[in-house]
DNA sequence: TAGCACATGTAATAAGTTACATGATTTT
DNA sequence: AAAATCATGTAACTTATTACATGTGCTA
């Protein structure tokens, strides 16, 4: 079976149809923009690149800034074509790889402090991501006026918002459980 | 820096505490008790638990099942301990990889029927896990009346409860702002 | 002038899946 | 007799991070 996985080609025709960029500039709004729920370091930027434009997917332009070298790529049409043929199919979904749950599994083995510690951790780091969510939330808007990307953008908040209040309720429901036991 | 990451020796002493195994057993289980939130596969399997030999974590016995070749291993006290000090540690969350909301962040590159499509497949997924979810729930109280690790397997499955639930609502709440748009 | 941001790239390492290779026993 | 399950292991490959190597320009 010839499965290829790598979207990596595929998130960077995603962010160069947003706008020409470099790929030091690709990391960096990578990291600002779907950081949340995506990574791509430099180690598999730049050698992408390089492939996508042997395959014709961009298109590079020297754009030294000052005495800096400075590589600008931008979609050819064939890249916009995979891009959309991409879109097009089904998302898979990752084999998640939840330490957490793999801890508590095991929580008979842990004195009920460890546990509640495990869990008090987890609490806090939602609250974390959910102010941060919610900051987005509401900067995007004034920030993206109009942007028909706008709505989309909103969309991925909103997975992240649901999902931190749920397990913050999923929390507090196991700490209260723990509790019982003391 | 020396970030050891690897959770696999780990987990297979977590799943040894249970009982002594096999590699082929422990593959079995794991799938069946954590495969919702972990997974480990032979090639990962066989050489783990070769290295946790020779570092005295575990040990060995041959015990061949009719003609067949079989190992069964068992925790030392060292295997023990190091598990205990893993289980103390606060848990690592990584990377979220989701294609999902990747694809969606490109929403406005999409036809909006493409947007539907894949939200509701998630939807439908989603659906099934609860299901999934709520049979475990249901029965793992029968199947393991009065074990300790009972209370804890149970917070594992309300995890997936909670955040299936939670994503089916954002699932609906985003089909609908699609269909403002028709 | 020191430090940081900009900028590109490679090498080493880690982590993991899938396919291959082999063989016995049990079930249909 | 064939197919599924039990059983162990290795090899090839894929994916990804981190560290290294190098250099420019701007700002405090």
């Amino acid at each position: 079976m010839n499965e290829i996985r790598t979207s990596t080609v595929e998130t960077l025709l995603g962010m160069l149809s947003l706008k020409p960029m470099s790929g030091y500039e690709l990391r960096g709004l990578i990291s600002e923009s779907i950081g949340n729920f995506w990574s791509e370091s430099f180690g598999q930027i730049y050698p992408a690149l390089k492939r996508m434009v042997a395959e014709g997917l961009v298109e590079v332009e020297d754009a030294p800034s000052g005495g800096r070298e400075r590589k600008v790529y931008s979609l050819t049409a064939a890249g916009r074509q995979r891009l959309e043929e991409w879109l097009g199919m089904p998302a898979r979904d990752q084999v998640a790889r939840n330490e957490l749950l793999l801890k508590l599994f095991f929580g008979s083995g842990m004195k009920p402090e460890q546990v509640r510690a495990l869990l008090v951790r987890k609490r806090e780091e939602l609250d974390a991501d959910l102010k941060r969510y919610e900051t987005i939330e509401r900067e995007l808007p004034r920030q993206h006026a109009g942007n028909p990307g706008l709505k989309f953008w909103l969309m991925t908040v909103r997975y992240g918002l649901a999902e931190a209040r749920a397990l913050q309720a999923w929390c507090d429901e196991s700490l209260k459980s723990m509790e019982e036991e003391r």
